[in-house]
Parts: structure tokens; C-alpha cells; sequence
DNA sequence: TTTAGCACTCGGGTATTGAGAGTGCTAATT
DNA sequence: AATTAGCACTCTCAATACCCGAGTGCTAAA
């Protein structure tokens, strides 16, 4: 049973009221709002509707109401718009985008931040994780006797490297001789079929002292596996804490200590993988986020891509009465500029 | 000025009372301790002479005293005991360190977990620095056309890397050259003395595309004074919301919001710098904290040393009211065991 | 179908009160 | 002279009672 103009547009109002000012709502309150066209006890009526069918709730007798997580749901779903970014905004934070960055990860760190400052809640992003990445080239360079950074070189041309320890029996010239064999068998192996057997196979037949000779493959397979590690970034989880949901200490507790429980993110994050639709979002409110201590706060995250291959996850957390209309032109502006200058960075010479 | 032993022991008690119970301490609670000498009137006038010397305080007429910093100062300094850790549990604590780590941050990043488990309050650390490092090798490695893996190698062999986009007209041989040539010029220099200029300089005289040649040298620069970045890893900040001293949300996000800030603690613990003494900690109180919001905490701090050359810091952030007495031989256990663990790593083969 | 009117409910603020903890001071005790 | 018992005094905190007002649901009128 779906919900009539008015009812619509009564939860619309008693959302957005809520949202901004985090009192339970009474009807005349929406009545009084300037485009209404009912009276206070009109909107009571379609108000107790709504509770009935689970949009709204009364904290208690005699208070306003309050919307569920279907009401926001619903909200979200049907009865927002979120509009457009003002272009003042748009160009305030590509200033703030063009400083030189090293790395990548300098790139999200700072979208991140930005994300967290326009939004006014906290921002997660988990770095990308590469599509079919495979091996292309096992480098060894040695930096002193006993000691070697290995480099592998991915597809995209993503590099990972580490520095290990090894025998020193071990030569220059035997580490050329590895890192060639290796190469070799590896190439066009996907990361994500290596395996420290396949590692030992690929090195069958070369004459090397045995224990010196596993070492370095064991540090070469450590050094490939290494590419699939994701870091999470959060900006400003401080905001949180100022929301009038946060007055209990107690639940500030709860809350951090859920987001910040190694991998709960991370895996939330990353399982809604190649969501691509019309939508580009995932929003969850409330319950719907299936981690302990999260309840009281919504999350609402897509996926940016860097280039053809990376793609990761971006994200803003706040309490469940966020600013959806105002977030999501956000989120879609730094998914945006995100893309826009990795590529340019990426082609530019 | 000097206390009396009674009042030594008056103050101490005080504290230590008031660390495990967090409310203020009247002279009744005192008197009745095991090992009380004295009636409650005595300990009445000694705390009225230690409130009048400024170590202790009255949150108001009939309550019970409360350390002052100055209170808890004397303490730290000259009556508390901080004792050993029992076997029992540094047992416990070398069976979690004894996992593989790949690196030395994962290192770093167990030591900060299990300091803050082990204590049960917040933790940081922050990655080591080098003392007088200089350059020992300078590597290029052709990634594809267009991108180079550019590797620095320091003195004590720490490695720093970091992948540049370049100008494709510039091949591998190009790289070969340039890179020993840099590192003919640059070996044994200190990084803190390496300039843009003096890059530049160190290849003077060779034939290059000058804006290629030039962008390579800066991202060759860049690669170089990476080395001096400093990375923080933090542990257990939600603990700190627990303790009553947080009962405020407001509280919470001024403590949050003075650790988030960029550099403040990082800036804060390296300027601890050096301190080798007798007692190889340091420790700030409240006021003597001078951070804008961490005025209601405490600080444990100390360095680290892995090696020879590499030292950093890690501390303990609680509220004033700590168990220094416990928080002491913890720090002091994870500080001797990451060098012990550290060194084991580098001297194995 | 909408709205005005009204009785009812209930949470939260304010004022009052009493208990209890702790103090400082004085006088008695060692 | 130092310590302690005794006591009056102070102040916070918890409990209680109370009232105000916001908001509701229902009914009857428009």
C-alpha cells in the first residue's frame, strides 16, 4: 500500500524538519510551514497514518514524531531531491583539490577530508583494489649484502615492493638470474592465483642453496600479496560526537569502537563492490547497517574509479538524521573530481 | 619547601585513591586505610596544609580533595613505585608479539595495540626517524615508458621508493645514466642537507631535455625527503571516552579534535627528542600538556630505538587521573621489546 | 472532507527538602 | 606539643512534588 500525495508530502516535511533540527516534530509545526495547504489537524490525522503504517514514531505520548529507518527509507527512496551543487561550492573545493599530490593515496587522503569539511560529517574511503590485476614484471635490486627490495610491477602499472632479508650467500647475479626466472614464469598471472607454490614452481630447476633460495620466494610471494592490502582513511569522525544523538557518552563508545574495529569498515565497504547502476549510491540507514554499534548512524557511500582498472570506496557516515539532499551532491562531486584528476595526472606527461 | 613523610604519604594515598575511584578523596577513606598510622583529624590538617601548598584541591567545600597537576607531579616524581611487570604477564604480552611481521610498521602498529590493551588507554606512535642518515644509492627502474620506480637507499639501509611519472622521450639507458650519476654526486650526503638545487647541481653537465631532466630531478628530490615523513598510529582513542573525567560530549570532541589535528602529537612527541636519561620517560600533566584541549590529560612518553640509527616514540594518553604506576613498566616493556624484536629480525639471515 | 475546539497525557523544568559526606575548629587526651 | 574526638557547619546530590506547555486524539461543526 504506498502512501497518498499528502502523506508523502507531510513525511517529507516532518524529515526534513527533523533533519535540521533534531526535535520530534509536531503537526503544527509542518502545518505552519509557508507552502502548506492543511491545516494542523489534517496533518495529525495523515501523521497518525504514517505511524501506523511505520514511517514515524512518538517517542511518547504527547511529543512530536519522529521518522523510522522506513521512514527515511522512504524519504530517501522516493521523496528527496537532491539537487545540484552550486557552482561557488564546486569551485571552492577544486581549489582546494589542486595542490601537487605524490601519490594516490595523497589524492584520496585529501578528498577524504574535503569530503568530511563540505559535509560537515565523517568520511571513510577504503584505496583502491585493482580488476584482473596481473604480474608483469619481478625486479631485485640489491641494497647491501643480505638485504633486497624486490619490486613487482602489476598491470595498470601498479607497483608494490619491499625490502627482505636474505641470505647473504646470495649474489647479485643469482638475484638477476631469480628475478629474471621469475619474471618470465610469472608474467600474465593474476594476483589473485599466485600462490607461494606456484612462487616455488616457477623457480624448479635453478640451482641454488635450498633454505636461502625458499626464503626469497617466500619474500617475493609476501611482496605480491601485498598489492590486495587495503587502508582505510576517516576524516572527521570528531563531528559525530557533536550530534545531539551522541549525548551519551556511551554511545560515542559504541560507535567508535565499531568504526574503528579493524576490518568492520573495510569489508562493509568493499562488499558493495560493483554497485553501478542509476543509483551509484548504497545508502543505509539505521538498522540497515548490519554492524554492532552503528544503529544510530546512516552511511552513504559509492564507488570511485581511478582510470580503467582501480576502484574503491568512498563514504560519509553521519547520524541516521543526515542531510542526504545536501549530502549526495557531495559525495558525487569528489567520486567526480576524484576520477577527474587521477586521469589527468594519469595521461599529462 | 619540602613535604613532611606524613605528608608524602597523605598525598600519595590521595592519588591513589583517587586513580582507582575516580571520586574525590575525604581524610575518612584515608585514615581507614590497612596501613593508616593516624585518625582522620590528623590526615584533615595535613591535607589542608597540602591544599594550602597547592596539591591538592576541593572541587567545593565539603567534598573531598582532588589531585591538583602540581599533586600529581610530586607523585610521578617522587613517590610513586612504579615496579616490575610479572612474568606472567610479559609471557602474555612476547606470545601476541610473536607474530610475523612483514615491516617495520607492522611492528610498530602490534607494539601501539598491545601497549594500549595492556594499559587500557589510548596509544601513539610515531615512526622512527634517522639520525645523520645519508645517501648511499640512488636506482631507477623503468616501469613502462613514462614511469620510473625511483629507489633511494640511506645509510643504516632503510629504503625509500616512490614511483614517477616522467617524460617518455627519456629511455632506460637515459635512467641508468642519470641515476649514476646522482648517485656518484649524492652518496654520503645527508638528507636533511639535500636541496632541490643540489640535485640539480649533482647532474650539471648532462645532456637531457631539460624539462624532462628537470622533472625527473624533482621527483627524485621528492623521493629523497620523504624519508623525513613521519607516520602516527594511534590506538584506543575510544578508551578515553569511558573514563567520567568525559562525561561531556563537549569534553570528548575537544580531546578528539586536539589528537586529530595534524602534527600536533607528532610535533609534541618528537620534540621529546633526545631525553636519555636515568629515567627515560616523560611525562606531562594536564596544564604542562601545552595543547590546546588536553589540558583534562596525561601524557607517557618515551623513545624507542630500533638499531642503531632509528628512533622514534610512543606514548600513553589517558586522563590525569592515570595508574602511572602501571602504565611505567608497560611502556617500558613494549619500548625494549620492539627494539629486542627489531633487532632479532635484522641480525637474522 | 476538512477544520476548529477541547479534554487529556506526559515529559521536562523548577523549587523544596532531607540525607550524607566532608570539612574546620575547639577542647580533651596522650 | 602533638594527636584525636566531638561537633557545628556547609554544600552537593537525590528524591519529591509540582506545574507548564506542547502535542495528541477525538468529536462536532463547517
Amino acid at each position: 500500500m504506498s502512501l497518498g500525495d499528502r502523506q508523502q508530502w507531510v513525511l517529507k516535511s516532518v524529515v526534513d524538519t527533523f533533519v535540521s533540527t533534531a526535535e520530534p516534530v509536531g503537526s503544527k509545526l509542518i502545518a505552519a510551514q509557508a507552502d502548506s495547504p492543511v491545516s494542523s489537524a489534517t496533518v495529525r490525522n495523515e501523521m497518525a497514518e504514517l505511524e501506523a503504517q511505520g514511517y514515524l514514531e512518538q517517542p511518547h505520548t504527547s511529543a512530536g514524531r519522529v521518522p523510522t529507518d522506513k521512514g527515511y527509507r522512504e524519504y530517501v527512496d522516493h521523496l528527496m531531491n537532491p539537487g545540484e551543487l552550486p557552482d561557488q561550492e564546486k569551485k571552492e573545493l577544486r581549489a582546494n583539490f589542486e595542490v601537487d599530490f605524490y601519490e594516490v593515496k595523497d589524492l584520496l587522503k585529501r578528498a577524504t577530508t574535503l569530503l568530511s569539511e563540505s559535509t560537515g560529517y565523517a568520511t571513510v574511503t577504503v584505496t583502491p583494489t585493482i580488476d584482473n590485476s596481473y604480474i608483469t614484471q619481478v625486479k631485485m635490486l640489491s641494497i647491501e649484502p643480505g638485504r633486497v627490495l624486490i619490486v613487482v610491477v602489476l598491470s595498470a602499472g601498479v607497483v608494490r615492493d619491499r625490502v627482505a632479508r636474505i641470505s647473504d650467500l646470495i649474489t647479485s647475479e643469482d638475484l638477476q638470474l631469480i628475478a629474471r626466472t621469475l619474471e618470465d614464469n610469472l608474467r600474465g598471472v593474476k594476483v589473485e592465483e599466485v600462490t607461494l607454490v606456484g612462487v616455488e614452481q616457477a623457480m624448479s630447476g635453478v640451482a641454488l642453496p635450498d633454505p636461502a633460495l625458499n626464503q626469497i620466494l617466500y619474500e617475493t610471494y609476501v611482496a605480491i600479496k601485498q598489492a590486495d592490502q587495503l587502508d582505510v582513511y576517516m576524516e572527521g569522525v570528531q563531528k559525530l560526537f557533536i550530534q545531539p544523538e551522541f549525548r551519551e557518552p556511551a554511545e560515542v563508545h559504541r560507535v567508535y569502537n565499531a568504526l574503528q574495529t579493524d576490518g568492520m569498515i573495510t569489508g562493509y565497504l568493499t562488499s558493495q563492490n560493483g554497485i553501478r547502476g542509476e543509483h551509484p549510491f548504497m545508502i543505509r540507514i539505521g538498522q540497515e547497517i548490519e554492524v554492532e554499534g552503528m544503529e544510530a548512524c546512516s552511511l552513504v557511500t559509492t564507488t570511485y574509479q581511478l582510470g580503467e582498472r582501480l576502484h574503491g570506496q568512498i563514504g560519509v557516515i553521519g547520524p541516521r538524521r543526515m542531510e542526504y539532499e545536501k549530502v549526495i551532491p557531495r559525495i558525487t562531486f569528489i567520486r567526480e573530481s576524484v576520477k577527474q584528476y587521477y586521469d589527468a595526472q594519469a595521461s599529462d606527461t
